[in-house]
DNA sequence: ATTATCTATAGATCTATAGATAATGC
DNA sequence: ATTATCTATAGATCTATAGATAATGC
């Protein structure tokens, strides 16, 4: 009674990864056991109702959001900096930045799940709609459009890299898009020459 | 026994907007039948199954479809044209095409739905992703690339074009998305300078 | 006569619990 | 002794059908 993950673990990549695919009600416990090798009535040791299912992930993606954050999270302007020099250096690590972001959001399984999880959750609530503005829609816009002070270029550059999500979707094992990705986001580093 | 439209319409429009908020498998037969003001059987009299609402729903969507690109849609470049003229008249059409297109799928209330669905049950089955990609995902981006000439800018033009529905999706009733889309374009009209 | 609706209900499936059994930790 | 699993099953819900009743069209 141990593989790598302890049981609960499993049911929380299972029932992840089946919400993302079919959506949350479309799945049956019973299905999330087979996934994991248990039979339903034993699932029920390891969570109280489905429904606690779905907020452990919850909670899960919230504590691995804050250690991607830590880890790679871009810092605002320090007060009494150069404006100009800072906002060129602050672009260069907006590109990085979202690279990295990309790459969380496409290739962590869990962050990938989650991603495609809450897409096709995001009309069943307030809750699901707001955090996936949060994550994806509003959110990224709305911080983009701070480091590049322009609300109509950040359409442009996190438009592209929003797109380029649900490009990545039709086809995950295919590198294409993060290569499209990287082409994109190109046109804002400072060595970039015309259009 | 006659409403504006007739009982199986409603029932069409109904179900659209069940699916497109809760997906398909989430929403039941007696929600859809409540909506419309009837009971769950009588439904029955109308379509086979749940299944023949969704397929009625998929067919409407495409005679939708067919009107509209007879009345909107942008066609390629004439055989022997200049192609320098052609290719700024060409990005010229795409621009007003792509407001049009917007248009349609947040306006029109069948096209609204339907984009909203396809989003929630694309990863539902093979057919649901090729019809989200070929509809909103990789289907415009190579549509675009043909007429821009390019991949790169086509992520730039239609990424922002897709990040604002998911905008518009966030709050319906405000015009902002509309307004930033019809910013976003003109950065590809003629008279455009600079970035 | 046909069509649309209803009530009643069969049969399947879904969430969750009860209680038995086997495995693990002291 | 506690924990994780199982089988069996209660109770709710879901799709779909049967058969009765009311409304519509000839």
């Amino acid at each position: 009674m141990e593989g790598r993950k302890s049981t609960k673990e499993r049911i929380l990549s299972a029932a992840l990864e089946l919400f993302a695919r079919e959506g949350y009600e479309a799945v049956g416990v019973a299905r999330i056991a087979q996934a994991v090798g248990i039979k339903a009535p034993s699932l029920y040791k390891h969570f109280a109702s489905k429904r606690a299912v779905f907020e452990a992930i919850l909670r899960r993606m919230e504590e691995l959001d804050a250690e991607a954050a830590a880890a790679c999270s871009l810092p605002l302007a320090p007060p009494g900096a150069d404006p100009a020099t800072y906002a060129r250096a602050a672009v260069s690590d907006l590109v990085a930045f979202a690279k990295r972001q990309f790459r969380f959001w496409t290739r962590d399984p869990f962050a990938s799940a989650f991603r495609r999880m809450v897409t096709v959750e995001q009309h069943r609530s307030e809750e699901m709609a707001a955090l996936y503005q949060n994550c994806f829609g509003t959110g990224p816009l709305d911080y983009t459009a701070g480091i590049l002070g322009s609300r109509e270029e950040a359409v442009a550059f996190y438009g592209g890299m929003f797109l380029l999500y649900a490009v990545h979707d039709a086809d995950p094992a295919s590198p294409a898009a993060a290569k499209l990705l990287d082409k994109h986001l190109s046109r804002w580093l400072p060595r970039h020459r015309g259009r």
